[in-house]
DNA sequence: TGTACATCAGTGAACGCGCGTTCACTGATGTAC
DNA sequence: TGTACATCAGTGAACGCGCGTTCACTGATGTAC
């Protein structure tokens, strides 16, 4: 049966809130379209009303997925209020801890899709592509606001900082279940690198 | 028909070394027995005659790609060869940039599994992440051995630069072909850090 | 060393299964009058 | 404001397809005598 359009918008918003979250748990080749629409609380055959395919699902979903906010990272104070540089280290500390704790890695349905879908993404065309470059950027942006340190070369800290900590849960996600100690120690390996105790 | 054992031992081996390289390239979901066997030169159907089951194969397959090599890892000069500081800097930045290159980001069918599978591996089930648990202590070993610096973190050290090398090759990747200026930043960005021009 | 024969690596058709996608149909919505 | 009806979001069966796996069969290998 026909439903209102309000009610169709948000049953379109459920699907792509079910697809960002799916994806990221099972990966884009792990879940199917009859999966991700059950989820949502629909049945696989209406999907085609507000996707082209599948492959235009995921890139939204991707999309989507990138609007993701680790914790202490957006609202809050301001980053460069006046003489409020403990406070920023103290903000830039815990977002690295939050990003590397054994919540994130054992959740990356909630969690960052940049460290989720990489190497899926690398795979699936140049579209998927644009969308995840569009998102990785989008995360520097908004990791740089969080990072210490002068103007000049915050750029290039933020993505190597960035880098380490896509790198660290990765290694951290594919280890955990085999080797839960190699797992915690790449996590705190880096947390000591990147957020120090006495700092 | 029959083979002789030598040439059993031979194909097995053959389809070993394409699903290294296959499960690389594609992923762990990206690739069927078909192809694998195709790509060895034999049919699919005989494939059970070596392995229980394509999970078994592609656990087999992801041990294999351990054994990768980057160019200037292994042999060479030994390590703590007496005053050869500067060689062995020299080293580790070969290896450095060597991993982060071009040819390395497009071409993962010969490269580290780590950077390539992680993913795929987090979510294959415990002896899967098992196996590239064991793949990932054989690699900081490795690592550590070309890596500058006093014994005592080195360990650490290691793990770190590891996590870094592994994040950006994945975001180099991910993002190559739908925004190359993005992806060739990061892997300078990291080189510059991880192996500067003066040093 | 020769011969007869059991073994078994490899072949290719066939299996059940789940996938993405299509489509005839339903019936509440929302518009035209 | 009421009524008639076209629209279209959602349903669920059906489609072709490729997957992992099985199996009867082939015929060279390698062993027993």
């Amino acid at each position: 049966m026909k439903v209102s359009k309000a009610q169709a918008a948000e049953n379109r918003e459920g699907i792509v809130e079910a697809a960002a979250r799916l994806y990221r748990q099972k990966g884009l080749d792990g879940v199917g379209v009859a999966e991700i629409t059950r989820d949502a609380g629909l049945t696989h055959g209406g999907l085609y009303r507000h996707f082209e395919s599948k492959d235009a699902l995921a890139r939204e979903a991707c999309l989507r997925a990138f609007e993701w906010t680790i914790v202490p990272l957006d609202g809050l104070a301001p980053p460069d209020a006046d003489g409020a540089e403990e406070a920023s280290t103290a903000r830039f500390q815990a977002m690295v801890r939050s990003y590397l704790s054994a919540g994130h890695r054992d959740h990356p349905g909630e969690g960052c899709p940049a460290a989720a879908l990489a190497t899926d993404a690398a795979r699936a065309g140049p579209e998927m592509s644009e969308v995840f470059a569009q998102g990785v950027e989008r995360n520097i942006q908004r990791f740089m606001r969080v990072v210490p340190g002068e103007a000049a070369g915050k750029r290039s800290e933020t993505i190597a900082i960035l880098s380490s900590m896509v790198g660290a849960l990765v290694l951290a996600r594919a280890t955990a279940a085999g080797n839960s100690m190699l797992s915690e120690e790449i996590l705190a390996t880096l947390i000591a690198q990147l957020a120090p105790d006495g700092a």
